[in-house]
DNA sequence: AGCCGAGTATGACTGAAGTCATATAGCCAC
DNA sequence: GTGGCTATATGACTTCAGTCATACTCGGCT
């Protein structure tokens, strides 16, 4: 979980530095995206809300992490909102001062690449679980990801809530509650004092 | 849908054409990436398969597109199996000298950022859709974004069948038959000799 | 210690989409 | 034109996750 762009060159090409309030947002779905985001600290997730509420999280991102590219890439209005879990600092860089950093640094042009892939790497996966199979495989493929991702090696408690697991899987806390459960009855993970690890 | 890199330049970087017959797979989930494919004719889909058989959708390419990128990028397993929904020809060149391509056109690697971009978002609306939304939402969403990419202003005879639709938004043949059904009485959509139209 | 709020837990009931069976329509080959 | 195949269509029944209500647990705060 590197930096994806090192703080001095963003510095350098102009951006700032600002602070968010836990639960304010950064932006809002079907707004113009204009700058380029980058946590300095805290956690952001990105969100859209169906009319009776319900939320869906399409990626949660923390320190050194970027959000919001694709809409700069592809000149599309943002599809969902981003919301700070925390107090949050952000770094903000307007999009031609982006596209310039870019243009003049060739290997972190081609690290956009690979992050977008490995973004459509999980959205494909969920995509899949959420569509064909039960909510014990969907969890249980969630949480190996998020372990595979964070610590292959060593045992890994997962930093999320049953409600976040929830909203990232398409299902209700109940309904988690009772998946993650059963499978600590089964063995496939390990609840300690109601956090899961696997 | 214009081409993604124009196929004199495939060649010149080695690229060779491949013919496929109907129903063949060009990769399986699960192998490793060492090539980049692009579509000269025919058509090809990214699709998943449950144990039970339920086939999931994740895209469909035509001539001019690309597909199988985000693996080579980013280096991780083929996340689902690329097979000919008809007889097609297929470029194939490959990593080394794909990559080798890219670095010596700089317009072609910012095509990719924005082709990984729009991947993204609509990978992220149907996510959404599939995991917050009913049947016919789903569908007319769908529809809707495959309208507007592909004629946004004049009439639209949708390419796909129902089972087709059903498989890309996780839905039964039966329920999608009906659903459009439903849309046609209230006006949403319309049905041309069975042929949807919106 | 006691209170409060967020998160986890569990049971009873409901309903919408899935399943299964069967029918019909349109299209291509011979 | 007939036969066979693929796609669309429709009804009856079932099931699994959602909904609602309620309770418990834990950690932080005064």
């Amino acid at each position: 979980m590197d930096m994806i762009i090192p703080e001095e060159m963003v510095l350098e090409f102009g951006g700032k530095l600002i602070q968010y309030k836990k639960n304010t947002a950064i932006f809002d779905q079907g707004s113009q995206a204009l700058h380029y985001y980058q946590v300095k600290s805290g956690e952001v997730k990105m969100v859209n809300y169906s009319p009776d509420g319900q939320e869906f999280i399409q990626g949660f991102f923390q320190a050194g992490q970027s959000f919001g590219e694709p809409p700069i890439f592809a000149d599309f209005p943002y599809p969902a909102s981003a919301i700070c879990c925390q107090d949050s600092s952000v770094f903000k860089l307007t999009r031609d001062h982006f596209f310039d950093l870019l243009s003049k640094h060739f290997e972190i042009h081609k690290k956009f690449n690979e992050l977008l892939s490995r973004r459509l790497q999980y959205k494909g996966m969920i995509l899949n679980e959420i569509s064909s199979h039960p909510p014990e495989h969907r969890i249980l493929t969630l949480l190996t990801f998020l372990k595979s991702s964070f610590s292959p090696d060593a045992e890994f408690e997962i930093p999320y809530t049953r409600q976040q697991i929830a909203d990232m899987t398409g299902l209700r806390v109940e309904t988690v509650i009772r998946s993650v459960r059963k499978m600590e009855q089964s063995g496939e993970l390990a609840i300690k004092n109601h956090k899961i690890t696997i």
